[in-house]
DNA sequence: TCTCCGATTAGAC
DNA sequence: CTAACGGTCTAATCGGAGA
């Protein structure tokens, strides 16, 4: 057993919301389709074929529009429920293959191979298995380490000869040298554009010139994370595999409006709405919040506008998970902080210290607040059973004002999709 | 001088 | 017709305030 090297497997789904849609529109199999963000915003998924015509990641709709319908692209406004679904279809086929394994996001799954006998064919198969049980394709990486698994995942991805699989640790080292060598450095996992920026200009280019940099000046220049990264590219795990997920340390909630707000009223019906999710996410992982961040924001790309981006934070004598007692400061703090005559884009409620449940601390100079904990727990029952929002907090979004601009969202394939027998 | 804290930065997806 | 540029989350780091 001693010596067995680490055979990690990062499984990725391919232009995941782009897939996605595609799972319930077989006609558009080879169409350049692109999935929106909120409000129809940017550009946060694309296939290959968008690819192929230049469309960027991150680029607004508006800029692009124009140019892709005339090439026949489709797009879609984002539609979490579908996506979301499949997501769950698709990890619960991957954690099948190992006791280990961690969802990392919506689209990413590592899987912990070591000791899988024919690790070669077991990997090919977890490549057709998830296309053929949810329609979804995914590209599967190997490495000994996390970021390796990342890059072999990228060259899964990349290489066409590899078809969706690739294995670093089937490599020789000169062969683990020559592939370092001809990856960007920015594709390393963790290198984002600023620190690019900064690498390349002490001459690192490439993943390899990272592996082999001088340690002790990476980590005085650019910091732990970087050492991290190279220790990581080298072999030596420095980011464990986290089987449980860990509770969140806050809850956000925020949300551009589809279009201005310019009255109260409006704005508190958003913020209730966002509060009851943030609260009711709180509520599922069994914490507490004992701070309460509210904010507002006018539109930043309007400079002919007037600009006012308040924000307030509240500690509370007692932590609480209760939507009311929540709001009530929310609420409050969104009155103290209005002010007519600006165009609000954007408001958001931050929950922060969430602490356990179980470990409340009562304050002693304060009156004990009384308990709703059986109230919520009774709302979320009602919630979930008949449907979301039907059970809702002060006026809880009855405004549709402030809703998302969402032209262009995919029909509710998830209602009759869960009515599906689970395979 | 040290420590704590909030704000800022950078990254992932 | 015009205007139109996402949302959540974590961790590290920085700089000032207070001990």
């Amino acid at each position: 057993m001693a010596g067995k090297v680490t055979q990690l497997a990062l499984v990725d789904c391919n232009s995941f919301y782009c897939s996605a849609e595609r799972v319930f529109r077989p006609d558009l199999k080879t169409t350049p389709i692109v999935v929106l963000s909120n409000n129809d915003g940017c550009i946060v998924s694309r296939t290959a074929e968008a690819k192929a015509l230049g469309i960027k990641m991150g680029v607004p709709w508006f800029q692009i529009k124009d140019f892709a319908e005339e090439h026949g692209v489709v797009a879609f406004s984002s539609n979490y429920e579908l996506y979301s679904d499949l997501s769950n279809r698709v990890m619960t086929i991957l954690s099948s293959y190992s006791p280990r394994s961690e969802v990392y996001s919506i689209d990413e799954c590592f899987v912990d191979l070591t000791g899988t006998p024919r690790l070669r064919d077991v990997t090919y198969e977890m490549h057709e298995r998830v296309l053929k049980w949810t329609g979804i394709p995914v590209g599967v990486g190997v490495g000994s380490t996390k970021t390796l698994a990342k890059l072999a995942n990228h060259v899964a991805k990349t290489h066409p000869r590899s078809k969706g699989v690739f294995n670093f640790n089937d490599l020789s080292i000169t062969q683990q040298e020559k592939l370092l060598r001809q990856i960007p450095v920015d594709e390393v996992w963790g290198v984002g554009r600023k620190l690019t920026k900064r690498l390349v200009s002490h001459g690192v280019t490439t993943a390899y010139d990272l592996k082999i940099a001088n340690t002790a000046v990476l980590r005085s220049e650019f910091g732990v994370v970087m050492e991290r990264t190279q220790r990581e590219l080298q072999g030596i795990q420095c980011i464990d595999l986290e089987d449980m997920q860990a509770p969140k340390k806050q809850m956000l909630r925020s949300r551009s409006f589809g279009k201005p707000v310019t009255n109260l009223h409006v704005l508190l019906d958003a913020l209730s709405v966002f509060t009851t999710s943030a609260v009711q996410a709180l509520r599922e992982q069994h914490s507490t919040t004992s701070l309460i961040q509210v904010f507002l924001m006018t539109n930043r790309h309007r400079q002919d506008q007037p600009q006012y981006n308040p924000s307030m934070v509240i500690p509370l004598p007692t932590a609480t998970n209760d939507t009311q007692v929540v709001y009530q400061w929310v609420s409050h703090l969104a009155e103290l902080m209005w002010k007519d005559g600006y165009a609000y884009a954007k408001a958001g409620v931050m929950l922060g210290e969430l602490a356990p449940e179980s470990n409340q601390q009562f304050d002693l100079l304060e009156p004990r607040q009384r308990s709703n904990s059986k109230l919520m727990v009774a709302i979320d029952g009602l919630n979930a059973r008949f449907g979301k929002g039907c059970v809702r907090v002060s006026t809880g979004g009855i405004f549709s004002e402030w809703g998302m601009k969402q032209q262009r969202k995919s029909p509710a394939y998830t209602t009759s999709w869960s009515h599906l027998p689970v395979i």
